[in-house]
DNA sequence: CAATTTTATGTACGCGCGTACATTTTCTCA
DNA sequence: TGAGAAAATGTACGCGCGTACATAAAATTG
């Protein structure tokens, strides 16, 4: 059986085919008898609009482009962290009769955002894992100057005025860390993220104001970095388990990597009573299974993906002479600690 | 600045529409002094070829489709199955040059897959999370008779043979517990997922199997039934609870709920030496994490998300008359038991 | 009831590209 | 050098739909 076509349809009502376009669209006024004919023509044929010829036609592709940051091995929806953004995104694409496109970096260069908009691929994206480089900012910077429909999550860039909805994560890791200083620690290490993302680096704001402000000078032997996977966390164990006599507490940057770090320790042999107390980031599904549970600072990246979403799709609506989207924005969502036990005081 | 179209380039190149066509996609002889001259023309002009265009044209959209599953609350990617299954369909989909175009089931009703292909919004279509209802069957069925590229992952259908990527649910809850009863446990409670799932009857099998092979009669009370969420396992605590002194052991049909059942024992204040051992499902990284870390079943869920992936985009290069795709894909994936501390009988 | 407005429908075209077919140019070999 | 084959390019159209504009039908008004 052939796929009927609005020609069919027209001819089956004994119409032209602009009224069964406007029957089906309910555009212009259309006489009641009529709409009944084109509507049971249509039923008849089981006719269903070409969804590609409209896009065609109307020039929008109806799609909201989600970019995926590249992670070796290609795991990349395991982390925690996506998943929920994702979720957040696709409630909101959902409700405004979207679809998501999902576009995966290539390993080698930077992505060529501006042309997901030149080839009409999608109506506006929201762009994950975006890293501080030239390459990126240009990129991104096209999009700003095209008035292009698109966001970034969880990534801020200095001296731009991008749109970005992020997480103060300044103030999260002070929190963490001043919480731990208030349980007695003092010899805190930290284990970050790659600094090529915002988020780590305002991590480390917020890990040097809280012990600024509790006297306790910054030594750099007490920083350690991985890339956010539990193995590199795992990795890190190495070179922390060498100075561990130095070390009070540990707040990493992820609770995979805390996790990680933890079960590198044991691995190597640090009896419990040894271990230092820890606090992640992320409240993950993992931190409270832990043993013991692990103290993090919950993010809010569910919400980060609805209002991302809801950024971009708003943009949308918007005449190009609206002002609105002109001006970027610049959104922070707070964060909480929330603590478990790995974190308290051990008497 | 106007997006440039082939017929500008086609102008300043000198040629016609058609030759900057044919360069563009390396179709028919080309001179190469022609070659170059429309290169370079659409160099300068910065021309990418409209995707939309291009799409309606060929009559392909370039999309595969993935139906996720609708999950109340809508936080439909947390669960580590799904991020396992996208992103082995994401690498393949990338590797074949197809965008995912996520589809969301809608809360209520059966969704109509036919129509994602009338409508050409995807070329072919991944399937997650059917459930085994009529609606869903007929839905199926329409796609098969269509031979349209489709295929579904983790799920199959007693009596009809559609194409299916699935895991040997049976032999691998079999050996989950037999190995528990070769831990020395006889009477061991099993807290499975809803029976719309084929995973979940194929579980059953494998559980009745294992017991009826050891003489152990199967023992109706010992049966309880979540939906695969920790909330689930937690509130599942209760009633297991209640029998508690009947239960050796435990067998979940994933670790969220194996671990949501831990976690509710423990804060009803079940003392840990009265703790049932546990086997859960899926493997995730939540095993290994917990405390004491949870055996577990590993099922493939990358390899099934590519193989099915690749099924797909396999059977779209098939001409229409190749059988091929006629013959209904029913593979059958491996599973492998994961032991850890949480099963092994205490002394 | 004719002149006008309002409502309903039809006609015609463009969206940007792929491609079958027609035409021109170049090459080959006698 | 000229005829025929091969290579290169151009012409023309369709894909299925939205929609501006033209037209016809119905309603309104004086």
């Amino acid at each position: 059986m052939i796929i009927a076509s609005r020609k069919e349809v027209a001819q089956l009502a004994g119409v032209s085919e602009a009224t069964v376009s406007r029957v089906l669209n309910g555009v212009g006024p259309i006489r009641e008898e009529t709409r009944q004919r084109v509507m049971e023509a249509a039923e008849r044929l089981g006719y269903t609009p070409n969804a590609l010829a409209q896009s065609f036609a109307r020039r929008r592709s109806g799609n909201l482009g989600v970019v995926m940051p590249y992670l070796p091995k290609a795991r990349i929806f395991s982390a925690y962290y996506f998943s929920e953004i994702l979720s957040g995104i696709g409630s909101k694409a959902l409700e405004g009769k979207y679809d998501l496109l999902m576009l995966f970096r290539e390993p080698g260069g930077t992505m060529d955002y501006l042309n997901l908009f030149r080839t009409q691929k999608v109506d506006a994206c929201i762009i994950l894992g975006a890293k501080d480089e030239e390459g990126e900012r240009a990129a991104i910077r096209q999009l700003s100057e095209g008035r292009h429909p698109y966001c970034l999550i969880n990534q801020h860039f200095e001296g731009e005025s991008f749109h970005v909805m992020d997480a103060d994560h300044v103030e999260g890791s002070y929190e963490a860390v001043k919480h731990l200083i208030e349980q007695g620690f003092r010899r805190i290490a930290f284990l970050n993220g790659p600094p090529e993302y915002s988020n780590s680096r305002d991590r480390m704001s917020g890990y040097c104001r809280a012990l600024e402000e509790a006297g306790i000078e910054l030594d750099e032997s007490l920083l350690f970095e991985g890339n956010f996977s539990r193995k590199s966390g795992f990795a890190a164990a190495e070179k922390v388990a060498a100075r561990l006599k130095g070390i009070d507490a540990v707040f990493a940057a992820n609770d995979r990597m805390a996790i990680g770090l933890q079960q590198g320790l044991r691995s190597m042999g640090v009896p419990e009573e040894e271990m230092p107390a820890f606090v992640g980031y992320d409240d993950s599904d993992a931190a409270e299974l832990g043993a013991p549970p692990l103290t993090s600072v919950r993010v809010p990246f569910y919400e980060l993906g609805c209002l991302a979403a809801e950024h971009v799709l708003g943009m949308l609506e918007q005449t190009p002479s609206s002002a609105v989207s002109r001006i970027p924005l610049h959104r922070k969502l707070p964060t909480r600690l929330v603590i478990r036990a790995s974190s308290l005081k051990r008497k």
